[in-house]
Order: C-alpha cells, then structure tokens, then sequence
RNA sequence: GGCCAGGUAGCUCAGUUGGUAGAGCGCAGCCCUGAAAAGGCUGGCGUCGGCGGUUCAAGUCCGUCCCUGGCCA
C-alpha cells in the first residue's frame, strides 16, 4: 500500500502539483491544511475550489464550521479514515498540505494522552495572570522532563504540558507509545522553489486575493453569524481584513501586513520541513508542469523499496 | 532669503550633566507531542549627514557646509 505525501512551504504549488500526481497515479487528494479544513474560508487559503479539481475526489475541504476548533489529534484520526476508504478503493491517497505538525499527527501518531480541558485550561490561566511565571515553575515541580523542553516564556506549550500532567495524575504520563500509521510505505515530496521567487510569488498572490474579494468574503462570513473571534480568523489575511473592517488598519496596511506575515509563515514552514530527511525536495514551483517529470523516479524508487 | 525642528542599524525612533551607541519592527537561523496560518528562542561594529575645532575623551559642546520638513517673507 502506498501514501504519497505533498509538502513545502505556502505558494510553492502543493496543490497544482498534486492534481497533477493523482492524474498520473489514480489518485484522491487529502487535505492537510488546518485552514482549509474549514467551510467558506476559500479566497485567503488559496484552496482549490471544485470547478478546478479536474474530476479528482478531494477529502477534508470543508468540514469545519469556523465554530469548531480542532487539533492535530483529530485530524490523523479523520485523515487515517479517508485515506483506508482512499485504499480499499484501489487508489492513491495523496496528503496535501502545508501544516507539518498535522501531518507528522498522521504518519507517526501522538502519544496516547488526555485531549484539551478548556476549565482546567482556564484555571491555569489564571493563576498564570496572577503571577506571570508561576505555571512554569510549577511544570518545574510537576514535570521537570516538560518543563526542560519548554521554554519559560511558551506559555501555550507549558500550559499543554501542564494539563497533560494533571489529568493523568500519579506517576508520570505513561509511556504511551504514539501509534505510527501502519502498513503503508510512504513517499513524501517536498516542493522547493527559489525563495526569492517564492517571496515574490506570495506578495502578488496577496494582492489578488484581497483584489479578488477577501474582504468580502470576510463581511459574508461575519453575515452568516460569526463573531470573528473564531480560530480561523486568526489565520494570514483573515486577520487583516477583520482588521480593517473594524478599522484598525488602512486597507493598504492590511495587504502589507499579510504579506509580511505569509512570508514568515513560509519561512517556518522551511524550517519545519527542511530536518525531515526522508523528503525528496523537488526545485522549482508545483504548477510547473516539469517537476512531474522529477517526482516519478522518486515514485518508482519507494515502489522498488517495498 | 530669514526663523524653527530634524538628519543615529533596512524602516520608525531612544540616547541621562561629554567617556567610541540601544529598542521595536523587518531580516536571518532555529524549536515544536491535541490552538500549529498558533506559540516560543537566538542573532545588532552601524562613516551616529560632511568637514574643521575644543577636550585625555564628542552622537553628545563650538563653527561651517549639505539635505529634509514646517513657518515667515
């Protein structure tokens, strides 16, 4: 059984590039893009909509009220799902996406551990407000391990810690073993364009998206009944032209700081992927009709491997 | 032409009574075990507009010139 992986950093063409690899190979797209998971968030996250999906069957596109918050723990057991029906059929799943926690969530597994507790959340929280520093010292008492790994000032990551170790209770977490996704040999293709391309690439890729209506869509979405206050408006563009609806920002200062913010985020999304050595990085942009050309050894080496 | 306010890191600016410079942002590198388009860490020798001068020592005082903005003619 094969998965074929897409990565790379945002506008390098994952999406272009997998429409492409699901022709070639009879494939099924699935999303792993925690934005494009949610319903009517289509402009700002550059999602292929279905007139363009070329009769390929694309999974996980809008399944998400922008109520609905969501975590890397439920997407790998979503995703897992999809992708068996994906295989049972006799076709490829190809996971699409640049959120690489996400997708490391679906091929190697999270340790078994309690989910979020908003209360416990808040509680924690807080104490924290009372006296800033406090929770990490006690993640210092509690798990000394954590605490090492997490930075004093990462309040979100010692806060994650700290439930984890509060709702197991006793003796430290168990060793819970993350369950890797099973059965499957895996080929993951990286998407490395020329970072000055790239850059230049995202900027003119935000224009047209507040050119072509993300203001709009924004003031839809607020029409529909949400507050704004919702996780997904937090994301690159959504944020900005909340912003400016609201004021605070000039519609030009909304489209530079977008652009600012895309490329950092590409930015990381380099760092996060670059250190996973089983990628095979293909140079150049998705929509290039060549690199279809550089995937298919790649293809045929994990197919000899199994 | 005169008066006033400025010219300090890519940008916006701090720089106490003179002791050879700093913050934020950007940028670069990096981390990440259920918020991940999130959250966090690390990195700053730059002709302190130019040239003279005073001083042991000047971004900091004096002179002069250049540039920018405003006001008055």
């Amino acid at each position: 059984m094969f998965l074929a992986t897409v990565v790379g950093p945002t506008g390098s063409g994952k999406s272009a590039f997998a429409l492409r690899l699901a022709e070639h190979f009879v494939g099924e797209i699935v999303n792993c893009d925690s934005l494009q998971l949610y319903c009517g968030f289509d402009i700002g996250t550059a999602k292929t909509l279905p007139p363009d999906r070329r009769a390929i069957p694309h999974h996980l596109f809008d399944v998400l009220t922008p109520q609905e918050s969501y975590s890397a723990g439920e997407y790998a057991r979503e995703a897992r799902k999809v992708i068996a029906e994906i295989t049972a059929r006799g076709h490829l799943p190809i996971v699409v996406g640049g959120t690489g926690f996400y997708l490391r969530a679906l091929l190697e597994g999270l340790p078994l551990l309690p989910g979020r507790d908003e209360r416990l959340r808040e509680r924690l929280l807080d104490r924290e407000r009372l006296r800033p520093g406090r929770l990490h010292r006690i993640l210092t008492r509690l798990d000394p391990g954590a605490a090492g790994r997490i930075h004093a000032h990462d309040l979100q990551k010692t806060i994650r810690a700290l439930e984890v170790r509060l709702l197991t209770q006793r003796a430290l977490p168990p060793p819970a073993e993350a369950r890797a996704l099973e059965g499957y040999a895996v080929i993951k293709l990286g998407l490395d364009p020329d970072r000055t391309a790239l850059q230049q690439r995202l900027e003119a890729r935000t224009r047209a998206m507040f050119e072509q209506g993300l203001i709009e869509e924004v003031k839809g979405l607020l029409a529909s009944g949400a507050t704004g206050n919702e996780k997904p408006f937090e994301s690159l563009g959504y944020k900005q032209a909340l912003l400016h609806l609201r004021g605070a920002l000039t519609l030009e200062q909304a489209v530079e700081s977008t652009i600012v913010e895309t490329r950092q985020y590409a930015k990381r999304q380099r760092t996060w992927f670059r250190r996973d050595p089983e990628i095979h990085w293909l140079a150049g942009f998705g929509d290039d009709a060549a690199i279809l050309a550089q995937a298919i050894p790649a293809m045929r080496c994990a197919g000899n491997r199994q």
